[in-house]
DNA sequence: TCTGGGGTCCTAGGACCC
DNA sequence: TCTGGGGTCCTAGGACCC
């Protein structure tokens, strides 16, 4: 069995948790660069302020009640995530943390010992009572089921948030199952959702009750196994050492549209220094390096510009300096004078793990000397908290970047933000 | 008239997830 | 004026090998 543990309206929650005069209130979380709405509390979905809107579109003055706005806190999240992960592991051994805020949980354990259901009424108030957040919970015997169980104790108030899918109760399954529209399904999105219903598929239950090699010939194995596993055949395990990254991506928007090449060139540094620290963190070099640079699809009465280049290393590098060098390299091919740039990222690919380069015998080009160690004095320093060195490309105090007008404290990662409780 | 078979690797693009 | 960021996996097709 596979348990789904998903927090309510997660970003909104965390800016509620330190602001009791906020509990209840609708509550909305923006995107970078205070772009479109990501995040929204039960009070404000109740007002009607949609998923994925651009914030400019939406009038906050019409509505009846005060919306509470904020800039995401992305440092603040993260960290009460792991907080609900702790507690989570507190209770099942075994727990893969699928997003920021939901985790998988194999429940082989309590199979047999004890009731599904209360199992995940006790993991919830054990949540609650840590972290103060309150988490939906599907049980199920497939992750895939597991998250079907997830939406339907959204969708059904009478579960308060928890609900078991089990092989002893068929009933239950198909009942789900066949209010269950296709495109809700976890690994079923628009694309296919539309294509399954012009099939005159709509339900889960019908979904499942297709050919699995039918599904195979017209879509793939990926939406065979979503078939499977909606029979209850386990396709996906659970993965609890997350396997290694494979990529990494560094991209913004600018907060203000650039248009000096200089200006790109702080952007893409910046970029290129902190892919190069996660890099790092995950003890890998890269030899693949690719940058791209575009203007607004939005923007009326200018021709859209993209454009992206690539590049690979002789030597993998995990050393900040390498990634820069590309980086501009690759800006030379691409940049185009005269337009207005929205967003600009870097990624890099094709890892090998430290410890195992291997140099080409006949390669005259040697990698940096002491380069491992300079690195690790960076990052150091860096971490330290008590300063920061940088590269001298990345410039100062850029008009570009970002937008974050509406950032909460960092309550539970700065010192000088720690909440103060007062005795009346 | 008739033009092999079996494989690997790489890339771009499409789909999905949160 | 103003429209997010960061990932994964699979497939098809081309280049190349013997």
């Amino acid at each position: 069995m596979f348990g789904l543990a998903d927090v309510n309206s997660f970003y909104a929650s965390c800016e509620a948790l330190f602001r009791p005069d906020l509990r209840g209130k609708p509550i909305v979380v923006l995107s970078n660069n205070d772009g479109c709405v990501i995040a929204r509390s039960a009070g404000a979905k109740a007002l009607g302020i949609k998923m994925g809107v651009p914030w400019f579109q939406v009038k906050i003055q019409d509505y009846p009640e005060k919306v509470y706005v904020f800039s995401s806190n992305y440092a603040l999240y993260h960290s009460l995530s792991q907080r609900v992960m702790s507690a989570l592991e507190e209770m099942t051994p075994k727990v893969e943390p699928y997003s920021i805020d939901e985790m998988f949980l194999d429940l082989t354990g309590i199979d047999g010992c004890e009731d599904f259901e209360h199992f995940g009424r006790r993991l919830r108030s054990h949540v609650l009572a840590t972290t103060g957040l309150i988490v939906g919970c599907g049980l199920g015997p497939t992750k895939t089921l597991s998250k079907s169980a997830q939406w339907a104790s959204k969708e059904w108030k009478q579960f308060h948030g928890v609900l078991a899918l089990t092989p002893q109760n068929p009933k239950r399954t198909e009942t789900l199952l066949a209010s269950q529209p296709v495109e809700e399904i976890w690994g079923v999105g628009r694309r296919i959702g539309k294509r399954l219903n012009l099939m005159g598929i709509e339900t889960a239950l019908q979904l499942a009750r297709v050919n699995p090699a039918l599904i195979r010939k017209n879509f793939s194995v990926v939406l065979e196994r979503t078939v499977r596993e909606l029979n209850g055949e386990s396709c996906i395990p659970l993965e609890e050492m997350p396997p290694a990254k494979q990529q990494i991506v560094c991209s913004r928007s600018f907060g203000e549209r650039i248009t000096s090449k200089v200006s790109m060139q702080q952007a893409l540094c910046q970029y290129a220094t902190r892919a190069a620290e996660k890099l790092r963190g995950e003890n890998q070099n890269c030899r693949h390096i690719g940058v791209f640079i575009r203007t607004s699809p939005h923007a009326q009465g200018e021709v859209f510009y993209g454009n992206s280049a690539g590049e690979k290393l002789a030597i993998p590098t995990q050393d900040t300096r390498d990634i820069i060098e590309a980086a501009m390299r690759l800006l030379d091919c691409i940049w185009l004078e005269g337009r207005r740039y929205m967003k600009a990222g870097i990624t890099l690919d094709d890892f090998t793990p430290n410890g195992v380069n291997q140099l080409n015998l006949f390669d005259e080009r040697q990698p940096r000397r002491n380069s491992a160690q300079l690195m690790k004095i960076l990052d150091d320093i860096n971490h330290s908290g008590l300063g920061n060195v940088w590269f001298a490309g990345q410039g100062i105090n850029t008009e570009w970047k970002m937008k974050r007008d509406m950032l909460s404290p960092g309550w539970t990662t700065c010192w000088a933000d720690i909440p103060k409780a007062r005795v009346l």
